[in-house]
DNA sequence: ACCTTTGCATACTCCGAGTATGTCCTGTCA
DNA sequence: TGACAGGACATACTCGGAGTATGCAAAGGT
């Protein structure tokens, strides 16, 4: 069972400490979660934590990476197939919605990202993901719209901080479908209207 | 120097802490910043601050309440004199924007907010005071549009997440002034066009 | 077969949140 | 006006968790 070779031993250790660090930073929140909590959690001590993250903040921010990175592969799944750009940004904006749906990404991406790791990084990592797609699909959109060349750098932040807003939005529902669906409409038609100039 | 009363006595010492704590939780952060330095700028010692507040997340509260007051505050003010529902909208956002511009106010109520008191938490406080503001606006503005009985609810929680996004953008820029034009005319873009039907 | 490097554990230090306790001041009632 | 009850604040703790130092065993090169 325990791998030979050093790499895939590093791989199998930090992939276990993110797994287990997603669980309870999800679950319990940055603050409120040790390293030793999630040391043991992944069958391990601190002493390998601190081997192969620097800092706790490390550890978070490993796994915040991991997060972003599944939105934007999710993002780009969802609308390969779409050809209107404004399908394309609705779409968009239901496949963030449904990961929002679970609750330890809204306290991993939504709510400690931010805090944590500051403003300016979260921005730099969202920048070359989600952020990136957004951007380039309201160009898109406002090409056909009639506008070829216009600023959407801070028109798709705005719409991605509303997004954010409708996600957490989803927390509170009994019913996460419907709400999903309550709030999908409203998202949609704030995209829309930022989308055509 | 020192007030008779033990009421004014109590006002004094909360207001210092007060004071010193948005001073600290601004600049530095709420988890880079310690009870007893907040204490210690204020003049007084930790027994004052756990003696007024039963914990530092309590004592966070009520820095981010009062900065909630403030805002729910200019906003008043501001919007008092417009007599267009979409102009007032557009000065609210210009005045939340304008806020946003000091660094200190970013810190407390748009990233550590959240992160501390949790969603719901602010949500709630937030609810009774600007939240209840842009929603009352985009009420009159739905109104005055031709549909009275819109529902306002997510449309203005998404507003509301988007400027605070677009304050956040106010962060990094060189000239406060040109900035905040430049993110204010897409706010108030988004703006516009979420409140009319 | 050595020797170095790397992965991980154990045993610390240190700082900060929260608590216990003591002291002084204030307001009240005799 | 003088004792006493309660509130304001300080000092002296405890305790948990982040980060560090050190030790040891498994890998990998020579």
């Amino acid at each position: 069972m325990s791998p030979r070779t050093q790499a895939a031993r590093t791989e199998a250790t930090t992939g276990q400490l993110l797994t287990a660090a997603r669980e309870l930073f999800g679950r319990d929140g940055y603050t409120a979660t040790s390293i030793d909590a999630v040391a043991a959690a992944a069958g391990l001590t601190k002493g390998a934590a601190y081997h192969h993250f620097t800092t706790k903040g490390a550890l978070f921010r490993a796994v915040f990476v991991g997060e972003q990175d599944r939105v934007a592969a999710e993002l780009t799944r969802t609308t390969a197939e779409q050809t209107d750009p404004f399908a394309a940004l609705r779409r968009g904006c239901r496949t963030f919605l449904e990961l929002c749906l679970d609750p330890a990404f809204r306290q991993i991406a939504l709510l400690d990202g931010p805090a944590v790791l500051g403003w300016q990084e979260v921005r730099s990592i969202q920048s070359e993901r989600a952020l990136r797609l957004l951007a380039d699909g309201m160009l898109v959109a406002a090409a056909a719209a009639g506008e070829p060349d216009a600023d959407v750098s801070a028109r798709s932040h705005l719409a991605f901080g509303a997004l954010c807003e409708a996600g957490m939005l989803l927390a509170r529902a009994d019913d996460p479908d419907t709400a999903l669906l309550a709030v999908l409409t409203e998202a949609e038609r704030l995209v829309d209207a930022l989308a055509r100039p």
